[in-house]
DNA sequence: TGTACATCAGTGAACGCGCGTTCACTGATGTAC
DNA sequence: TGTACATCAGTGAACGCGCGTTCACTGATGTAC
């Protein structure tokens, strides 16, 4: 950590002071992997300034974890923007793996906006990302891929995914196999438990025996079918 | 709170205050909902002793908090074994549902041991719950319904299943739908997407219409078929 | 062009809190003789 | 049966820590006249 001597910010320019504090923030929570380092002293030091000067630009230690956890969120709704074209299901499937990549890419911030029981502003970030989920459940129903509601179905689409990244995020210590590879199983499930869900007979299933025959079938057919695309698996 | 004035323990009883201490701290997760409330002080104020009383039974805060956690979690094994018999793709089910219904019945016990990130002890019994789940899984395998590596679908399906609690315990503020339902969603879309995990050809499927179709008649297959029991969602 | 003054960025020192933990202790209970 | 003693459950008071936050302040920068 080299102390470059800050230089005090000219008048009217006091804002950048709130942009080298996010900064060092961010760094401190990527160092230490957890929020708990977060503290207004620790940022202070790490920006090289004194602690009260922190409130000058935050209300609150609170305001400012929010602040930090929020600043990366608008990549989300990017990530989800860029993958939404093209084939309906493909195209959740590469929202599903750009939003596990996002949740690993910032594993202290989707901590701190998903994983923790906290009211207010970073519940209203998670419902603005289930609006973009939404979204791309829309097309998949009207392509007849998915059926049911929206919402419902991207309810459960994202506890899928959300539930492989926060078990690797909870326990990074666990042998987890290839993350990717795990990532891209919760995917493949949850589109294609999605896609039976509404056609799952209402009396029930056969036993596991016969399920299985009809379920082979199933793959015969679709191995005989013509690729979307080749090489990739899907959804 | 009735301050029943406690009576000093026999010689030799010594570790009976132990389970008052327990079960104060237990009160206390409960009431509070969150780890926080327990503090080493708030626990023996709870028990009606003296702080430094805890250590006589306790190494460390720490330790208790650990001791409470692991407390419930025997629970589960027992949830995983009563439910593991029958026809194995609706156990399956059975277990996952259990297991969901077990987290929300314990919802900070829960939180501490799998979407905390500790390292240690919690850990291991994250694994102790895998290994359950990986015993329901082979006997799915060995059905022929699900295929593949046990583990790596167990791990699957485990994920599958805690997303949807995690992201409940995590914002029960959010407006859910009913939980029952997303949980029974939840662990349809997990075992019949893991069921399609093996037969999804490697080349990749059809466009969504086209897929749309092959599932439509999978679906028309299943309805003629006779349940394995009716009046019963599965698996 | 010079000077008094307002404004604003930033600071040093301290307050007060709740916490985990420790220490020397008390007094009841059992035991050896 | 009585008595000295060891043992053990449990305690009161205090230590020390790091924390969030506040307060009165400093001194550079710009502005009015």
């Amino acid at each position: 950590m080299t102390s470059t001597t800050r230089t005090r910010a000219r008048r009217g320019d006091g804002a950048l002071l709130r942009e080298e504090i996010l900064r060092a923030a961010e760094d401190l929570l990527a160092e230490h992997g957890s929020e708990d380092a977060l503290t207004i002293r620790a940022v202070a030091a790490r920006a090289g300034i004194s602690t009260p000067s922190v409130y000058l630009h935050f209300a609150d230690k609170e305001a400012l974890l929010e602040a930090v956890c929020l600043r990366v969120w608008d990549e989300l709704g990017r990530l989800f923007r860029e993958n939404a074209g093209g084939d309906p299901f493909r195209a959740l499937g590469r929202c599903g793996r750009a939003y596990a990549r996002f949740a690993l890419e910032h594993p202290v911030q989707y901590r701190v906006l998903l994983m923790r029981s906290t009211p207010e502003r970073p519940t209203q970030a998670a419902a603005e990302c289930f609006r973009h989920m939404v979204a791309v459940v829309e097309r998949c129903v009207e392509s007849g891929i998915l059926r049911g509601d929206p919402e419902r179905l991207a309810l459960t689409l994202w506890s899928a995914v959300h539930g492989c990244v926060a078990l690797v995020l909870a326990k990074p210590d666990f042998p987890w196999p290839d993350v990717d590879e795990l990532v891209n199983q919760a995917v493949i499930v949850a589109g294609f438990g999605s896609a039976m869900l509404s056609r799952v007979p209402p009396e029930g299933v056969p036993a596991s025996a016969e399920l299985a025959e009809d379920l082979d079938a199933l793959a015969e057919r679709l191995r005989s079918r013509r690729p979307y695309r080749r090489g990739q698996a899907s959804p």
